[in-house]
DNA sequence: ATGCGCAGTTGATCTTGATCAAAGCTTTCG
DNA sequence: CGAAAGCTTTGATCAAGATCAACTGCGCAT
């Protein structure tokens, strides 16, 4: 028996945390907002809300290596700092506004909204459920389905209508690309040139892709 | 620069929730106690928080392949499916005692106390940094290396002493530790056999492993 | 006790993606 | 406009791990 379709997990993989209007605003109000500009790096001291621009969230192997656990994107909440130093970096691909918030902060002004809290974990739970899909997708997809799997994340859609022909902005590098995928620079290239060989892509422009079959690009991922 | 040592993230990796007494035992009053026998195997619907047992979290890929997840331990909490249909199920390698909380549950029975449900945010957080470690592990390191490391994991240590001679019970087979860890049962083995001749591990008897060299296996790691 | 069956180990070969190397393009800056 | 630097692409080779296959050893049941 087969489970559900890549591509159908992978529509759930928001780290935009679902989070209402409302607790956007109250995340607003008790944390303090930060200003990066392109190639600014921030390291990581407690929740963060992302109030504009991508970025990518990466650490340093002991080997010296980087590996980029996602990139953010509007209205992503970044929750992995909670707790714990495990020297988590965040670095704007573009202007980036975010809302910082320490963890003591978070507690002391919950104040008796158990509401709020739910919502917080139930965000928190997408993430956990779309960094378990990404663990599968980096044990288990090959090579050029990881980069369509990758092609295909919501992260990609903020400005675009989703469909066939529908034109993407990458604001990452191949090498970026490839940190965040388990690839070298030269394996994400042959996939682009794989995924365009097979028309499922075309790449008009520097960091910009257009998705000329979406469906095929959902189908190469479900060998996996 | 170097960041931190993997064997360190490692052992932060509790996907066991640095729960409270008392939150626990809240939990336990709301949800539904629910009891595995070995091989049996429960389609998660909800949170869940393991009293008992270890087990695996798996899901079906598309093409019919089993990833696991994770491994869960006494204290485990299972969040990934507070509110996405991902498929997860849970099966027990162990006999296993369970607490299953419905989400809607969660947030009817939480009243006014801010301070557990911070607790949980705590406990997601925590699997979150642990779900990208794993995932950093996917993606960069070398077959032995993810075995060494599967073998520092804390989940194993629930019986032990954790230094030089301690023993591991490992309830489950190498497919399943391949499955976890992005190989075969055939690299697995030979990754076994590796840290036996460099005098990192013993095998005395089926399921068993003993740590003859925890710095050893620490310091292998670290190459990644 | 004998034999079957399954988990694990080991060996041989093949494939995928990493590595090493070089050549195009773009963008930037003088 | 032209040179330089940085991405990206493509090519050739190599190595790690998958795959295919055989064998070992232990547990279990007849």
């Amino acid at each position: 028996m087969t489970g559900a379709s890549f591509s159908e997990l992978l529509s759930n993989r928001p780290n935009a945390a679902p989070l209402s209007e409302d607790t956007r605003d109250w995340l607003t109000k008790i944390g303090k907002p930060v200003t990066l500009l392109v190639g600014d790096t921030l390291d990581l001291t407690g929740v963060c809300l992302v109030a504009q621009g991508t970025g990518k969230l990466w650490w340093t192997l002991p080997n010296g290596a980087e590996h980029i656990c996602s990139f953010t994107r509007l209205g992503s909440l970044l929750l992995g700092e909670y707790e714990f130093a495990s020297n988590l970096r965040l670095s704007a691909l573009e202007p980036m506004k975010l809302i910082v918030i320490q963890p003591s902060e978070l507690v002391a002004r919950a104040g008796c909204s158990a509401a709020r809290s739910l919502e917080l974990i139930a965000a928190a739970a997408a993430q956990i459920t779309a960094l378990q899909v990404h663990a599968a997708m980096l044990a288990r997809m090959a090579a050029c389905e990881r980069v369509a799997a990758f092609l295909l994340a919501p992260i990609h859609d903020s400005n675009s209508d989703c469909g066939d022909g529908s034109l993407i902005h990458l604001p990452m590098s191949r090498a970026e690309i490839g940190d965040h995928l388990g690839l070298t620079i030269e394996t994400v290239s042959r996939c682009f040139s794989v995924l365009k060989s097979h028309g499922f892509i075309a790449c008009p422009a520097r960091q910009q892709v257009s998705i000329l079959n979406r469906k095929g690009l959902a189908d190469y991922c479900e060998r996996a």
